[in-house]
DNA sequence: TACAAGATACCGACTAGTTGGTATGTAAGA
DNA sequence: TCTTACATACCAACTAGTCGGTATCTTGTA
């Protein structure tokens, strides 16, 4: 009936991107402002969507689901969070910075949104297995990467490999604790006696690598 | 039309328990249950009222807001957290258990549902000022309690007020820090290792009040 | 170079279900 | 009879995910 006047005349042909990898990047990005803005509790499509300026479609048609999309997200963070500590690291050991420049960054990255964020996610695995399905894997990679880090940059002189081990594994702790205390508390001198007392606890006995060998 | 065989014949005049306190206890206990099996995220009303077994009605009856019974929830959390440090710390210093077994149990209190679905609320908070502003109040109290808790149990000879807050808060850090880690791995090897070196990094300077005075 | 055929990227209306919260009514106790 | 403590039906907003269809790119053929 009406064929041609209903015929809809609103064909806006819309211009399309097809650049299959700056969706997903813009996707990916969109995600984790959102994880940053929102929490993983209000972390929904839609606000996503219209950030990246990318169509339900598109979404879908790249990531399987919802939680697909949070992980490659989640896994981002981790890995701006890694380039973030290993620039640390070797602007340590190259000695652009000194011992108490380096542990005031290393704090203020995992007090960042980035850290922050990913522990939004990772509490929210906590109930929900298949999004920590997705994660598990990733999380793996981050311990690694984490105790490669400090590893990396300090030498334990005297320490057992395990003890070693364990020594960082403390100092993430500490990190880690401090962080999620910002979330509600965060003034200068808290910052400013965390790093000391870390100094002082973690880093007493360590080492820095020298960055070239041969310079030894 | 119809009315008299309209009005529904499934008038079941249901009983009422009637009992203030005993619902909103009722509720908030199915709310921490709802928190630590689902977490902050899949934490709705629904299941909560299923699981007290209390009405719609009831629950917005004696609380304003979600938001408000989920604060209250998390308020019996941290008091409940709170007399589990105390009676540990009341252990340890009447010499009924030794330091090694007290540090372990303080662990595992923080490792606990309830210590863990205290993190997913404060996760939650970040992005819900609302939440936020009704638990707020609460966090400021349970830092108190914290610093008092160490205080009361264990002595730091040759450090000043400061430096002992400042380590117990260090202490805290590292405590909050291995149960966030503990969401995703947690093994009896990690558990033992963290116990150990947290003994040795915290406490090897403390030394234990006495319970009574009169005694010493 | 031209054109057809197929694959891929994408769009946005729609669905089925859930959400927190409310309006209205009713039973119990003072 | 009046208040408090509850129950139930309902609502508007929002949820993740689907589906039919469209635009654009790629590739094979002549």
């Amino acid at each position: 009936m009406a064929a041609d006047t209903n015929s809809i005349d609103k064909r806006t042909p819309v211009t399309r991107r097809r650049d299959k990898d700056k969706t997903i990047a813009a996707l990916k990005r969109a995600a984790r402002q959102q994880l940053i803005l929102e929490g993983g509790t209000g972390l929904s499509i839609q606000p996503i969507l219209n950030m990246a300026g990318v169509s339900r479609g598109a979404l879908f048609h790249h990531f399987p689901t919802k939680n697909h999309l949070i992980a490659a997200a989640f896994f981002d963070l981790m890995d701006d969070m890694a380039e973030r500590l290993g620039a640390l690291g070797e602007a340590l050991r190259e000695g652009s910075i000194g011992r108490s420049d380096f542990v005031e960054r290393v704090r203020d990255a995992y007090c960042s949104d980035i850290f922050v964020g990913s522990m939004d996610i990772a509490v929210k695995t906590r109930a929900e297995p298949e999004l920590r399905a997705l994660v598990d894997e990733g999380v793996d990679d981050w311990y690694v990467v984490l105790a490669a880090f400090w590893q990396d940059t300090f030498e334990l002189p005297g320490f057992g490999g395990a003890e070693a081990d364990q020594h960082w594994v403390m100092a993430s702790n500490l990190l880690r604790g401090h962080a999620f205390a910002s979330i509600y508390r965060s003034t200068p001198e808290i910052r400013r006696a965390f790093c000391a007392s870390f100094e002082e606890m973690i880093l007493a006995q360590a080492v820095i690598k020298p960055l070239s060998p041969q310079n030894g």
